[in-house]
DNA sequence: CGGATTGAGGACCATTTTAGTCCTGTATAA
DNA sequence: TTATACAGGACTAAAATGGTCCTCAATCCG
């Protein structure tokens, strides 16, 4: 189904949660209250989201998590990349792409292509957007036309 | 890892393959030694492609498979739909979209937009794409700039 | 100082999805 | 009429995913 995975959504969710209301920090028992799900779900996705460095957290009485830069400045394919590791269209598409079927293939090199594309899409997309209450306006005119260009460099 | 299923990885490579060569109709067996993958699984994977109408088929001695329509008029979509099922971000940016939690969510209207917009990236590249041997050049300005209306038409 | 609060890290399990195989049936060409 | 080749689906093994829980460490506050 190409799809997010639930964890992702979650992160997603509760990333825009936290950017709605930035000075505080924001406990994960309050977050799982305020999105209506499971707490030890929600600890698990927001412990993921400070090890990718999209958070920060403080400990104690008193602690909980923080954006760690600006939601204008956290992209969709930060968060879900800090969840399911990287996007990539095929196997080889990722960075050691050793795919002992090259030879026959002939598609790797495409579909690298649409996987570059894909990725500066969802870069694209900050969570200031997604957590905007009313839809967002895609501003993705330029950065597609920078891949275009991109892939038009060849390699 | 927002990625493709290796099925779907197949089946772009079977497509291609049979693209490269649109003439004559392909036996599975034919197909599965060109492109170095077991015989059963690839021919899973045509069925699909059959039932899905990207590709016809022929019964009998000399049959085979060949593509529905000319290679240019298949998308990278179309192949991904009929081995995964519909592309969408998250669950409820699917058709019947019944999340319980779009309450407390707030952020599933604007994943629907970035749905679209990888949709139509993805409709943008064609069979014909995938089965150059020379690197395509990604012809997605236009796409995605109707997407981008689209989405400020509002909903 | 000491207890309450809150996150860190990881083990663990159940469920689902995915990949892959195989068997039986049917259409078609020679 | 026989060999070829696809159709449909059952079935299994392996892997990914989602979710829970437990113990430890840091921090605040009285």
């Amino acid at each position: 189904m190409l799809k997010l995975s639930r964890l992702t959504d979650y992160a997603a969710v509760v990333m825009a949660q936290i950017a709605r209301h930035p000075e505080q920090p924001h406990a994960a028992a309050e977050l799982a209250e305020a999105v209506q799900l499971p707490h030890p779900t929600v600890s698990k996705t927001l412990k993921m989201l400070v090890r990718a460095g999209l958070l920060l957290s403080q400990r104690g009485a008193q602690g909980g998590y923080r954006l760690a830069r600006p939601a204008s400045e956290i992209s969709a394919i930060d968060i879900i990349t800090a969840i399911e590791g990287p996007v990539a269209m095929t196997e080889c598409s990722q960075d050691d792409g050793d795919c002992e079927l090259a030879a026959t293939c002939g598609v790797s090199d495409n579909w690298q292509r649409v996987s570059l594309a894909v990725r500066t899409l969802l870069d694209s997309v900050t969570l200031a957007h997604l957590a905007e209450t009313t839809p967002i306006k895609l501003p993705v005119r330029l950065p597609i036309q920078s891949v275009t260009l991109a892939s038009e460099a060849g390699r």
